[in-house]
DNA sequence: ATTCTAGTTTATAATTATTCTAAAGAGAAA
DNA sequence: TTTCTCTTTAGAATAATTATAAACTAGAAT
């Protein structure tokens, strides 16, 4: 991903290009496969990897900017950290109860053959399919 | 449900019944329909139709305790509260992002054709589906 | 380039859900 | 009853998240 599209997608969130931002956005995108995270566990991350330091809240907003503008997208885990997920199509997860780790599945890897037809006047937004593993 | 059932349940869930537990568990397991809750909503409930008071850690221990016995489940909602039902057999759920209100879907009502199987060593320990809904 | 202004970052405080703690209270056994 | 252990309770502690307010920049206007 160039650094054009990074910009792209500041832009699109409504967000400046400043440097904490471009560096969020530079180490969320700029990767051949898409990953899971936490606002903890990328706050770690980024301390690792780049030089700058991030108060919190910057990356709070950040993430949760990049989330409305649909850039990411948040996957429900039992738990209190809330997970993000750069991928953001149409698929569902593996989640390990021992390790805590998300696992994406393609959406083409699950067929759902039956499914019920939404009550009153309320429309289906999407399936989630969450399988829960044990050793 | 009789009061016997109401101290088999605190029994097996290692609880004395004491007046507190059995108005909790009469609360929630003497209904002809399963419910949905939050510690919040139950905390008000109960409040409500009882006129015994309860702390707050009382009514997360009950519950808890319940749930390490298998008498109630967790359901995975977005958002920060812990929701819980009394529903305990395998079924899925539709979530009303409007409302925020969860409702039941049977095993039955849903019909999953293909779904991959685990990674290395583990093995699947169940299959949630959850269906988003909106206006 | 310099200045100006609205948008940002940051440290810290506030909030919310949940868990812990320690003292007072209540079952159960002798 | 009397003791002993388990409970309840109010309030403190913790953890994730959000709000605040002052210091600070990006980008536009000059």
């Amino acid at each position: 991903m160039k650094k054009i599209d990074i910009f792209k997608k500041l832009r699109s969130s409504g967000l400046r290009p400043t440097k904490q931002r471009v560096e969020i956005a530079k180490f969320l995108f700029e990767r051949d496969k898409t990953f899971h995270f936490t606002i903890e566990s990328l706050d770690k991350l980024l301390a690792k990897k780049t030089t700058s330091r991030f108060a919190l809240a910057t990356i709070y907003n950040t993430v949760h900017a990049f989330k409305n503008a649909g850039h990411l997208s948040e996957v429900d885990v039992r738990g209190k950290k809330t997970y993000f997920d750069t991928n953001i199509t149409n698929h569902h997860h593996f989640y390990d109860n021992e390790t805590l780790e998300l696992i994406d599945i393609d959406a083409s890897e699950v067929v759902i053959q039956k499914i019920p037809k939404a009550p009153n006047g309320k429309k289906i937004k999407n399936v989630e399919v969450f399988i829960n593993l044990k050793n």
